[in-house]
DNA sequence: TTCTGTATAAGTGTATACACTTTGACGAAA
DNA sequence: TTTCGTCAAAGTGTATACACTTATACAGAA
């Protein structure tokens, strides 16, 4: 059990909605269930902590985080700008072979999408989307806000219908991507970005 | 000696050149530096891998971040796009108070522009510009940004003229939120990051 | 000379132990 | 009842020790 692999372990966790936001995160209780030393551990919480899945105060006990209202709207306008802004680049550059591995985690997203994988064949997809802008920075700070995102999320049940409307905006955005309509692309991942935030914010109200 | 001290004591002295781009940053070396063990040490290198400053990779040294022209583009587009959204944010809701205290920063950015404490000043005037917003997730995104571009800048001597027309950039910028020129003030601020921009591509080239 | 393999030094990773801090429960006073 | 103070239990921080990995210098082969 490598720090790396107790990262992991503890996102799929939290992003699974396992560890619900507020959740403590005692070092010793995890050292025991992963069968290491808590300087591992330490390691690991470091790691998620700089992703932004959890918050970690000197002397204090690790928390998943926590977003409020106002930060969920932040995190989601600093989405927009940055999605939509990566999504314009890689239409441009985009290639039959970048299509076909759209196709295939469109596929993938369509298959897990009403199981609890659901939210990595969603991050699988959009990472195909992005990817050929090739903008390793820019997609890092996505799959951050993503991931935070995700978190609030998780605690809450995803209804069929949104669950339908996600799956149609991923088929309409390969769809669009494979016209070449990049205007009406961007716009509608616009829209798909919106829809997402709106239904999170009903939750939290 | 915390970790945070040690964090502190590290950027100062990456920000300020004395760590150039490469350099190596060993745990024991640091530890004796501070009187302190490897332990919170190798929290502090954490925090400033996390802070984007230093790479660290599982068994192999730390090393001060060393970026590609490519990445010097993409970290400045993201800078163009997060710091001109945030400061058109922050023009909207600027008090008179928050106009006192751009002042202040800029005074101040004035009397350390030709000492070895320029980047503090600086940081310090932007976050004076960019605070009103209240965007703490953005104001960070940015910090980031704007530290990992000045640890490539911090190795290359500044001419005096590059100086000037940087002290002119903010003393045209606090002119320009004074007189509440909005979109005259956001495309200087997109001036002065191009400019800084090709000056450090002309160094890298 | 330049390249390659190897020994050794230097460096990183983590288990253990213990000091220090926070948390939460309980009881006394307002 | 609520609020405050106190104390034990739980939790975090880090020094030390040692196992493991990487880097470096050096010898021999091409």
């Amino acid at each position: 059990m490598t720090p790396e692999d107790i990262t992991h372990a503890l996102e799929k966790d939290i992003l699974g909605g396992a560890l619900a936001p507020g959740s403590v995160l005692p070092q010793g209780a995890l050292a025991a269930r992963f069968g290491v030393s808590r300087i591992p551990v330490r390691d690991a919480l470091a790691r998620l902590a700089s992703a932004g899945l959890v918050e970690l105060a000197p002397n204090r006990r690790t928390r998943v985080v926590e977003m409020s209202r106002d930060e969920v709207i932040e995190a989601y306008d600093l989405r927009l700008m940055l999605e939509t802004d990566l999504f314009t680049r890689a239409l441009a550059r985009m290639t039959p072979q970048d299509l076909d591995r759209i196709d295939y985690a469109l596929a993938r997203s369509d298959l897990e999408a009403r199981n609890a994988n659901w939210a990595e064949g969603d991050a699988l997809f959009h990472a195909a989307l992005y990817a050929p802008a090739q903008r390793p920075r820019q997609q890092a700070m996505i799959d951050g806000l993503r991931r935070a995102c995700r978190v609030q999320i998780a605690s809450y049940e995803t209804l069929p219908e949104d669950t339908d409307r996600w799956l149609a905006d991923h088929a309409a955005l390969r769809d669009l991507c494979r016209a070449g309509q990049t205007t009406a692309a961007t716009e509608r991942l616009r829209a798909h970005l919106t829809g997402a935030r709106d239904t999170l914010l009903a939750h939290l109200a």
